[in-house]
DNA sequence: ATAATTTGGTTTATAAAATAAACTTATCTA
DNA sequence: TAGATAAGTTTATTTTATAAACCAAATTAT
């Protein structure tokens, strides 16, 4: 009947972060806190939970003399967040086969 | 960018309980406990939930001599779980619009 | 030159949420 | 009548989300 919803997509924040770089495929962190409006520190910890997963990489480099954190979606992310969306749609359809 | 999303509908449980009273109007509480899987508990936690935001009613009858708690959808219900999916949307449809 | 501010974050603490375990009451059944 | 089952509720535990506090380096102001 309901699928399971994948619990780390299944949050707001790391739904957005995984939008994000589904569209963009490479997002700074500044860019990513600004376009979901999340505090620095809620944005750290979900990021590192979505690379933990292996659903993203956060690659640390430099841009001039400024630390700059690249983050980029995986091929596993980008197939979980298509199941996820799969899965959310056996609550969605209503009445629907 | 993102719309935010009703955090009483963001539960994969409740969201479970307002597809299921969607679709069929009523069902009493051991049907949503069967269908969504869920212990008898975490639905009662949940379902008071959703009644207090307005979402549901309770409805505590007798069906013969045992008790029998009815659940419907109320118009405020079905408005939020509009709502819901059309935030929800701003998540997923990725590079349309 | 150095003090204050801003940028770019991380770590840690707190608040909220989900979930299950334990309990209650009443009804069947052996 | 003793035990099992049904139908929930209440309470406790665990997990999660979120924000507050912190840190280091770079920039700006005095």
């Amino acid at each position: 009947m309901f699928q399971p919803l994948d619990p780390l997509l299944h949050s707001e924040l790391r739904l957005a972060i995984m939008s994000l770089l589904i569209s963009a495929d490479e997002a700074e962190f500044p860019y990513i806190k600004e376009q979901t409006g999340a505090t620095a520190g809620n944005l750290s910890v979900q990021v590192e939970k979505l690379a933990t997963a292996g659903y993203i990489t956060i690659e640390k480099t430099f841009k001039g003399k400024r630390p700059c954190t690249i983050c980029r979606i995986t091929p596993a992310g980008l197939r979980a967040f298509e199941e996820y969306v799969q899965a959310l749609k056996s609550y969605l359809e209503i009445g629907k086969a």
